[in-house]
DNA sequence: CTTCTAACA
DNA sequence: TGTTAGGA
C-alpha cells in the first residue's frame, strides 16, 4: 500500500502476476512463448515486469478461458476487442479511471466483508457521481467480471455470487421503473448458451431510453421460437445479445432468423465485436458491446427503419 | 529466486 | 495445452 507513489507505473515480477491471477508462472511463460500473448518488459538480466495492463490483459484472458475459448484462440479474440475497449479507456482522462478504481476498492471492501449495508451504501454513492451507463460498464461489471474469473483468494467465488445477486436484484429494480410510456418497443434475448442473467440484464438497461424499452426474455430463450415470440409480441426490433466468442455458424442461423422475423434483427455484446465481419451484408446489424454505441446505433437504426 | 528449452501426459 | 525436468 505504501509503496504506490505511482499507480500505472508500477511494475510487478512474474511470481507476483501469478499469485495476483491464480495462474502458473510457467504457464505464463508458456502463453507468452506459443501464442505471443502478454510481453512485459524485462529488467536488464531478463527478468518480466509486468505492467497493471499486462495484469488486465491477463485476466481478459482467464475470462474468455472460461467462456470455452481455447488459449490459442483467444490472441486474435483479444486483439478485436481491446480496439472497442482501448479507445473507450484512452479517451478518458487517468484521473477518472483513477477514480474509478477508488470506487472499485471501496466495492471490493465492502464484498469482502459480505457487508450488504456497506454495499448498498456504495451503490447509491456512485449512482450520485456519475450516469447510469458508466456505473455498470466502467465500475461494477468490471469488478463483477474480475472476481468472476480470478482465484486469487479462497472466498472470492462467495464474494462474486454475493455480487451479483445484489446486482440482479438492483438491475430488476431499475428495468421495471425504466417501463413507462415509450413509444417504441425492442425485445433483447440472449443467444442461448452460457451466458449470465446479470449480463443480459445490464444489457437491457444501458439500451433503453425515454423512447425505447426494452423487454427482455427469459435466459433459456430457444433462437427457433423467437419469430413466433416477435410475431405477438410486434416489437419494433429484436436484439439478441451475447458476450461469446460466436460458433462458426452463427451467422447463417442468423441469417434464417432474419428472414422469419418481421421486424429487423440486431446482434449486441462481446459476440457483435466479433462477428460483425462475418455479418456484413447480411440481415443482421452488429450494435457492438460498448453501452454508448450500443444505445446510438439502435436508436438511428429504429430511426432508419422507421421512416422507409 | 529467475531464465530457458525439450519432452511428457 | 499445462506441467515437469534439467541446466544455467
Amino acid at each position: 500500500m505504501s509503496t504506490r507513489a505511482l499507480d500505472h507505473e508500477e511494475l510487478f515480477p512474474i511470481r507476483e502476476v501469478s499469485r495476483l491471477t491464480g495462474i502458473n508462472p510457467v504457464t505464463l511463460r508458456a502463453w507468452e512463448r506459443r501464442y505471443g500473448l502478454i510481453q512485459p518488459t524485462r529488467t536488464e538480466s531478463g527478468h518480466r515486469l509486468y505492467s497493471q495492463a499486462d495484469i488486465d490483459e491477463v485476466r481478459s484472458i482467464l475470462g474468455w478461458i472460461e467462456r470455452g475459448v481455447a488459449v490459442s484462440k483467444v490472441g486474435r479474440i483479444l486483439a478485436k476487442s481491446l480496439n472497442s475497449k482501448e479507445q473507450n479507456l484512452t479517451s478518458r482522462s487517468d484521473e477518472s479511471l483513477a477514480d474509478f478504481k477508488q470506487w472499485q476498492a471501496q466495492l471490493r471492501q465492502a464484498l469482502r466483508g459480505f457487508d450488504e449495508r456497506r454495499l448498498e451504501q456504495v451503490y447509491g454513492q456512485v449512482f450520485s457521481s456519475y450516469p447510469q451507463l458508466v456505473v455498470f460498464q466502467d465500475i461494477l461489471m468490471p469488478v463483477w467480471q474480475d472476481l468472476r474469473c480470478t482465484h486469487e483468494a479462497f472466498g472470492q467465488a462467495s464474494e462474486w455470487l454475493f455480487l451479483d445477486s445484489f446486482l440482479r436484484g438492483r438491475v430488476l429494480q431499475r428495468l421495471q421503473l425504466a417501463h413507462e410510456q415509450q413509444e417504441l418497443r425492442v425485445v433483447l434475448a440472449a443467444i442461448p448458451g452460457q451466458c449470465h442473467e446479470l449480463e443480459l440484464l445490464v444489457a437491457a438497461l444501458l439500451l433503453g431510453t425515454s423512447e425505447i424499452a426494452i423487454s427482455v426474455l427469459g435466459l433459456g430463450q430457444p433462437l427457433e421460437e423467437l419469430s413466433l415470440v416477435c410475431e405477438r409480441m410486434m416489437p419494433q426490433a429484436l436484439v439478441l445479445f451475447s458476450n461469446h466468442p460466436p460458433a462458426s455458424d452463427l451467422p447463417k442461423r442468423l441469417a434464417r432468423l432474419a428472414l422469419s422475423l418481421e421486424c429487423p434483427l440486431l446482434l449486441a455484446g462481446e459476440a457483435a465485436d466479433l462477428a460483425q465481419d462475418s455479418l456484413i451484408g447480411s440481415q443482421v446489424a452488429c450494435l457492438g458491446s460498448e453501452g454508448h454505441l450500443m444505445r446510438q446505433r439502435l436508436q438511428q437504426y429504429l430511426d432508419g427503419h422507421l421512416d422507409s
